[in-house]
DNA sequence: TGCATCCATGTCCGATTCGACATATACAGA
DNA sequence: TCTGTATATGTCGAATCGGACATGGATGCA
């Protein structure tokens, strides 16, 4: 039977599979990051609907336009605390947070 | 017409409504608050479910007892990413943890 | 081409959160 | 009652995360 083609990709060398893999992320940590992501995407979604720049944002939690930023882009420096709270001060409920993490 | 139990109560000097209003809270602190409780909760009863003690998650997720009873009491040194993490460690997708945010 | 606005990224250092430990309480079985 | 096991709570030094600031890039508009 013909080699599939990630096996064919391993023997040159090369990771398969997903991002998690070729990033040699556990189960665990992927999860992680995809909830952190999740959440990242509802912040920009929610100020982009009340038509906030990120430093009124900033303003009105209590935080700062770059710390702002990377909550957008899911930094690593970034708690899912600190996501969470932005989200809750934008109004989010805990029912908008769930819809957040099934949703897609 | 009959004043409301809420009125003569508050003309007594007592703060009348739900916990959040009893302890001076914020819309956006309770939110937080019932937050991390329904995490706090999900976590222990994946843990018992799981036939696991206290001591034995401890090790599983690289932490100590002592954080693991203060994450399960919903403690305030207790962060939401910390819980979430311990979650995932246990197995919870981010399905189960949507579901432990809208449920009940 | 200048100027303004918005967002991204790196760094600093003070604040918060962490694991660890000591210790306490609660409850079970011998 | 004594012993052991599970959980709860307070504290500490170390690690992580936070806001602030500086700065850079991108876009739009005069």
């Amino acid at each position: 039977m013909r080699e599939r083609r990630a096996e064919r990709l391993e023997a040159l060398g090369w990771r398969t599979g997903d991002a998690a893999a070729f990033l040699g992320l556990s189960a665990e940590e992927a999860a992680y990051v995809e909830v952190k992501v999740r959440l990242a995407e509802g912040l920009r979604r929610r100020r982009a609907a009340l038509e906030l720049t990120q430093t009124a944002l900033a303003e009105a939690v209590g935080s700062s336009q770059s710390r702002v930023a990377k909550m957008e882009r899911a930094d690593a420096t970034v708690s899912l605390d600190l996501l969470i709270r932005a989200l809750l001060a934008l109004g989010a409920t805990r029912h908008d947070l769930a819809r957040l993490l099934r949703g897609r």
